[in-house]
DNA sequence: CAGGATCCAAAAGGATACTG
DNA sequence: CAGTATCCTTTTGGATCCTG
């Protein structure tokens, strides 16, 4: 086994820095956000990120955006898709691991997740 | 949400670089393997990672060390342990989650992967 | 509004040699 | 055998300013 292999990668993609992040901001709600909502959402997170990170998302697939540039200045949406919402279950379970096992570690704690729906 | 998160932090600790290949390698055959038989079945990793991500592991309870300083040299052992096992589940999730959206991305092809009991 | 460009700091990992 | 120590390269992310 190698870094060509599917698992590998696929943890290594979501274990990259603000990734998981951004997605469970993005199944909050409504399940679509902008830009700048999720900037406000994810405290110290930088642009230069965030666009990285959401291109990342869509190249892989599990996110989709939509650009409205009918108007100026323009609105941008990112919406998870199936694969997206499927990939969720797998983080839930990962709470549920993570809770069953790590006692004193706490979910969502701080006052920024208070809204956490996970 | 922010990095005192459980799911955040879990997913950045298998996300790690050699974690998981480590933890799989540890999940085939018996379960058990020694620092050398590691060594030897993830090409390319350094002594220093090794050691750095198995201290990892055990602190985070996943694998559990045993040291037979009876004769010398020296032979440890490493173990997964319940709670490592239970993850694993999660890690075969992830694996059915690639192969249903990533086609092209084909799992463990190459060569070093052919014994994956995944 | 949604980023791109630039520059810099920090962290992570690799190579290699050595030891109880 | 099972690592540690040292040094060095590469990668990653942060800060900030700018623009179609």
């Amino acid at each position: 086994m190698d870094e060509s292999c599917t698992i590998y990668k696929t943890a290594d993609f979501i274990g990259k820095r603000w990734t998981l992040i951004i997605l469970l901001e993005l199944s909050k709600g409504s399940g679509t956000k902008r830009y700048n909502e999720l900037k406000k959402a994810i405290p110290g997170i930088t642009p230069k990120i965030l666009s990285e990170r959401l291109k990342e998302l869509e190249h892989e697939g599990m996110i989709k955006k939509r650009i409205d540039s009918s108007k100026f200045p323009i609105k941008c949406e990112y919406t998870l898709t199936k694969s997206g919402k499927e990939f969720f279950k797998i983080i839930q379970d990962m709470k549920k691991w993570s809770l069953k096992w790590k006692f004193n570690n706490k979910l969502c704690a701080n006052s920024s997740c208070e809204n956490c729906k996970l």
